[in-house]
DNA sequence: AGTGTACTTGACCGGTCGGTTAAGTCAAGT
DNA sequence: ACTTGACTTAACCGACCGGTCAAGTACACT
């Protein structure tokens, strides 16, 4: 059982790694294998596919993120408007870690599936797309105490909301095709300028 | 002569086409050249590898861009400020109307290549940061002229106009991942709210 | 001790990948 | 008329792809 457990987790790990610092389609089942030390068989003992793997590596990360960063950068105890720029400093130290080690910029997991895979793949589109919508339901929040506490001026909180999501995913992008992790800290801030107004509700 | 630039020019649309719609690990020379009625000899004989394919397609269709809607949105007898809208409004339509057709939102051909490729392909990389950093100029002459103008209070035009572009992409990507490209229209316009300020020159 | 099952092994499958090659077509230049 | 060289054709290459399989090993339960 433990085996098991253990060579599923190393499979998981190994894959998300290579995934996020490359792609889904450059990185082959037989790589993996190898590099997590693990038979072809016995992948395909815990996998039915290398898409079910991308699936799982995509609700792994999710649930890491939950529990890790992403948590702590939308705590409650922090002030609304300071949570905004934990997320994007949270973002830069992660990218630029990253390039330190690595010499490139992985940006985003997520993003990087997301433009790769989603014409080809519904399930796998609608998986990232709940992954979005849930992150962006964290701004949402933020932004809706943020206005209730008077902090900002009301606005359409959903809107803004993804709109916020948007734009980190946007300039981790520019990052990463300038290979460059200050690019991050640079435009991150910029983030809490973006404001949607509530639809007239004439 | 002529029959072989219609040849190189048949692959070049076709391959644009399919990369646009789904990625380039995804699509083989031999499904280009079947597309394009073309033999895998004589594309061998016009493109050395199917990176140097990549690299013309780049080339192709930022010259398009550049010719086509770009110059149209960026023209200098808009207001600036307009020609932001414009950008949004152009950049809708056309996600827009591939859907309408295929069903799927495509994208950015230079945001899905970027964050495809600029992880592997050092060159590639360099070639979609130049795109980018171009489209990004164009941004920032509008800026400054919005300044001039007093359209728009002083700011840091370069940053603003890298925050304008990458809020642009994510916002394309997004879309692509919700493939809804109303996504564009809603969240779009508060590409004008993006602001970086000058930074303070003590 | 015997059995069921979770897991591992490594050879194997058909198919496709990017890329090569050799033989030829054809039109322009002389 | 003959040569040159751009262009086309289609068979072919080794490597690798995702995925399968039969044969085992290791361990829990009876």
């Amino acid at each position: 059982m433990n085996a098991g457990t253990d060579t599923k987790h190393r499979i998981l790990s190994t894959a998300r790694e290579l995934f996020h610092n490359r792609s889904y389609a450059d990185v082959g089942i037989k790589e993996i294998c190898s590099a997590a030390r693990v038979q072809k068989g016995s992948f395909y003992h815990f996998f039915p596919s290398k898409r079910d793997l991308a699936m799982a590596v995509i609700d792994d990360m999710a649930e890491d993120w939950a529990h890790g960063f992403v948590a702590e950068a939308f705590d409650r105890n922090l002030p609304p408007v300071e949570r905004l720029d934990y997320m994007v400093d949270a973002a830069y130290y992660w990218q630029k870690a990253a390039h330190d080690i690595e010499g490139r910029m992985p940006g985003c997991l997520f993003g990087n599936l997301a433009l790769e895979v989603s014409t080809r793949d519904e399930v796998l589109r609608a998986k990232l797309n709940a992954v979005f919508d849930k992150a962006s339901s964290r701004f949402e929040q933020t932004l809706e105490e943020a206005v209730e506490s008077g902090a900002i001026a009301p606005l359409d909180t959903q809107a803004t909301a993804q709109a916020m999501l948007a734009y980190l995913e946007g300039v981790i992008l520019l990052a990463k095709t300038r290979n460059d992790p200050d690019v991050v800290l640079r435009l991150g801030p910029a983030i809490k300028t973006l404001r949607i107004e509530r639809r007239t509700p004439n």
